[in-house]
DNA sequence: TTATATACCTTGACAGGCGATGTATCTTGT
DNA sequence: ACAAGATACATCGCCTGTCAAGGTATATAA
């Protein structure tokens, strides 16, 4: 159960890509995927708020690079609440279009926790993976 | 919902456990979408292979972690192929299995590059969403 | 002989994200 | 008055990457 070390590396001349990149790029939505209902609780852990609310900051907070698309934030939440990580009621608006507000549950603050340290674990593999040589990072 | 990648799960003759969660914890595969191109592209950067040895040194890299199911590496390259990001072909082993050999093209390279500065960039992102009140992540 | 490791491949199903579309209310500009 | 836009929620059907499960074939060790 050895794994070989060849270190030959063949290297052909074409050149190191240059990426330019540019302020409105925006986020593949692979890479978001498993990482949506995270940003939702971790949204939820700071206040109660309601869907719309909630897509605004996402965008605020990353200079409008990442939007949840609404399809995707409703399902996520149905998701949510169909576990028991939120719960949701209807705000008492006198005007206005009418909010469900959400509300995280214990339930759910564990698996905020339980998804953050996932993540970090994912992350670090991940960068372990792509690490070039000469590159050192713990 | 979320399942984890869990080895062939062998019960023991004497009914002990036998899968230790925690340390050895494996990645929740929606965690790793959008990531296998960019991670086999990394590979090929530092020298040509093949599949399977690909695998084990991604499995080794991890510690066993992250382990690319078949289905998927495969499905990967072929993608990889077909948008001209790697080329392969047949090695001349005389004995053992064949192998069929990747390497990475100059399109791959540019490719690979601005793969990782998207990740970089949702890396921050989630990073940002996801602190919490009183940390400081730059 | 059997089991294990090496090495590749494919099919069908699943689940999350998204485009498109729909509903309704309120505000703002002309 | 009327159009346009923002607010706010919801759903349907498609797309795509991943996986479980199955398959083929060769070499070596028990």
């Amino acid at each position: 159960m050895c794994y070989f070390i060849c270190k030959d590396q063949l290297i052909p001349p074409d050149g190191a890509a240059a990426v330019e990149w540019g302020d409105s790029m925006s986020i593949a939505s692979d890479l978001m995927r498993g990482n949506t209902e995270m940003i939702l609780l971790a949204q939820l852990m700071k206040r109660e708020s309601y869907g719309y609310e909630i897509n605004k900051v996402i965008q605020a907070a990353t200079d409008g690079r990442l939007e949840l698309k609404e399809a995707t934030l409703y399902g996520a939440f149905r998701r949510l609440e169909a576990v028991g990580h939120i719960v949701s009621y209807w705000g008492d608006e006198t005007t206005g279009a009418r909010r469900r507000y959400y509300r995280i549950t214990p339930a759910g603050r564990q698996a905020f926790a339980q998804s953050r340290a996932e993540w970090e674990q994912a992350r670090r593999l991940i960068d372990r993976l792509i690490a070039q040589e000469g590159e050192h990072h713990d």
